[in-house]
RNA sequence: GUGGCUAUAGUGUAAUGGUUCGCACAGGACCCUGUGGAGGUCUUAGAGAGGGUUCAAAUCCCUCUAGCCACCCCA
């Protein structure tokens, strides 16, 4: 750091960089300078924030791709929501009492006094614009997925950000259990386009009622052997007692056993509903769990829940969901809309890159160019800028370094860019009027008029077709 | 929010409290204004921030910050 501290005690000396940068002037800046704010270091990332860097932009890209290319083939539309909403949207959709809300949600007050916070999930968002456009005048379901940054002001972590990642499907206005199987479907099929090996876990919680009824009958369950119970675990009983279902405790995995089982409180719509799921996903064959104990933390689930899990970790890392969903038949009324049902789910896209990245190391490299133009003296390369202008606009993926003026270098630029031919244009080839294309895999090349090079090269790249 | 571990160039690493912090890769320049993958020479760049102990701190202590691990929770 140019800026040392004062040379007190470290003489130093060491040779300077040859123009001293007059610093400090000692003395003087002493009174003038207000004061000397401390902690003075680089500038880094705010907390829980990073960089999607460069390096890491195509795992990105392939996922976006794959998430564009399967949402048109099963027919869902794109929708974009603001990242800023009003608080009480979450608080109603979400729920009070999660912990999404209650401790993880980024919000404030605005200059005009309106409360607002940052999105911590998609669904809230989608419904809400679902009612406010009166889409449901459109024909039912109404089919939409979204992609973009969610916050929660959690304690990062691997595998958790505060700015996270979400892709997510919706299909709002349908009841119909073949909605929740092709959910899955879309969910599983996006995981094996990404060769990521990975299964769900399935549930169904019922509707509110026997949700409700079932709820009442764990706590008085555990009620009875509250005096067994960690701190972590009383807690739970009173906010969210379907989570003691999952408890690490070994105590309460025990209790667990005799505890009352949800599919024994479903009522006979929802366990009917459920056996279609299930169904359609054997029909289809996609690989699912029962899992009898997985709940969710969103407050709006009904009847179906589920989660992907990356198959071969069958030991539950933390941070292994890979993402979730369900049905939410409530919400949509919830948020002031008629009753409506709805499903739908989202993916960490955060945790599925680094799975990808881990299992499947890429060697792609940085810019691609299928053409390189390389110059020679001051009227090659401006003949080149011109040139190069020729190519984009015929849609040639062509690569330059305009800025060197060594031949060899741009050979080596043109390498490392994977160009398969090089266009090189000398002094002398402008004063012909030609230009020289180089065929790097053989090594050979020939001279063309210059003013058919793009055309020579895209004969060369079989694209005369167009 | 709780507990623990960690923090050296861009990256990965090395150095019993004692010279100027070593190495590899990456980056830049040159060898080389007329032809690529190699090589050679030179070079840029570092102790997260702040404070303390000590004759002396990358090394020991404290605070902050961040990352990681477990919990909580979740994607």
């Amino acid at each position: 750091m140019p800026p040392k501290k004062s040379a007190g005690k470290k003489p130093a000396a060491k040779s300077v960089a040859p123009k001293p940068a007059p610093k400090k002037p000692a003395e003087s800046s002493g009174e003038a300078v207000p004061a000397p704010r401390k902690g003075m270091g680089p500038i880094q990332s705010v907390r829980g924030m990073r960089d999607l860097l460069p390096a890491d932009q195509h795992y990105w890209r392939r996922v976006n791709r794959l998430s564009e290319e399967l949402a048109n083939a099963y027919g869902f539309e794109r929708i974009d929501t603001p990242m800023v909403e009003e608080t009480s949207l979450f608080i109603r959709g979400v729920g009070r009492s999660t912990d999404i809300v209650e401790k993880e949600l980024y919000s404030w007050e605005t200059p005009g006094g309106e409360n607002v916070a940052l999105r911590p999930e998609g669904t809230a968002s989608v419904v809400r614009a679902y009612v406010q456009h009166g889409m449901l005048n459109q024909p039912q379901p109404v089919k939409l997925w979204y992609v973009g940054p969610m916050f929660r002001y959690d304690r990062p972590q691997a595998g958790r950000f505060r700015q996270f990642y979400q892709l997510g499907f919706e299909a709002i206005g349908d009841a119909d259990p073949v909605i929740d199987a092709q959910l899955m479907i879309v969910g599983w099929s996006f995981l094996r386009g990404l060769g990521i090996d990975a299964v769900v876990r399935v549930n169904s919680l019922g509707s509110p009622e026997s949700r409700a009824n079932y709820k009442n009958a764990l706590v008085a369950y555990f009620r009875a052997k509250r005096a067994k119970l960690s701190d972590d675990d009383k807690r739970r009983l009173l906010k969210n007692p379907l989570r003691l279902l999952d408890s690490k405790d070994p105590a309460v995995q025990e209790m667990k056993a005799e505890a009352p089982q949800i599919v024994d409180w479903l009522d006979e719509e929802s366990k009917a509903h459920f056996m279609r799921v299930l169904e359609y996903l054997d029909e289809v064959g996609v690989p699912y769990q029962l899992d009898p104990y997985l709940v969710r933390g969103l407050d709006y689930y009904t009847k179906t829940v589920f989660e992907w899990y990356a198959a071969g970790d069958d030991q539950e890392l933390a941070q292994s969901a890979l993402g979730g969903g369900g049905r939410y038949d409530g919400l949509v009324e919830q948020l002031g809309g008629r009753p409506t049902p709805a499903a739908g789910f989202s993916f960490g896209l955060d945790r599925i890159v680094s799975r990808i990245k881990d299992t499947q190391p890429s060697t792609a490299i940085g810019y691609k160019a299928e053409v390189f133009l390389a110059q020679l003296g001051d009227m090659g390369r401006k003949k080149a800028i011109a040139l190069f202008e020729e190519f984009r606009e015929s849609g040639i993926p062509v690569g330059e370094a305009f800025s060197k003026a060594n031949i060899k270098q741009q050979m080596e630029i043109a390498n490392r860019q994977g160009a398969k031919w090089v266009v090189v244009i000398g002094q002398k080839e402008v004063l012909d009027g030609t230009a020289i294309i180089r065929d790097m895999e053989a090594g050979s090349q020939e001279i063309v008029d210059a003013k058919k090079v793009v055309h020579e090269i895209k004969k060369k790249l079989g694209r005369n077709g167009e």
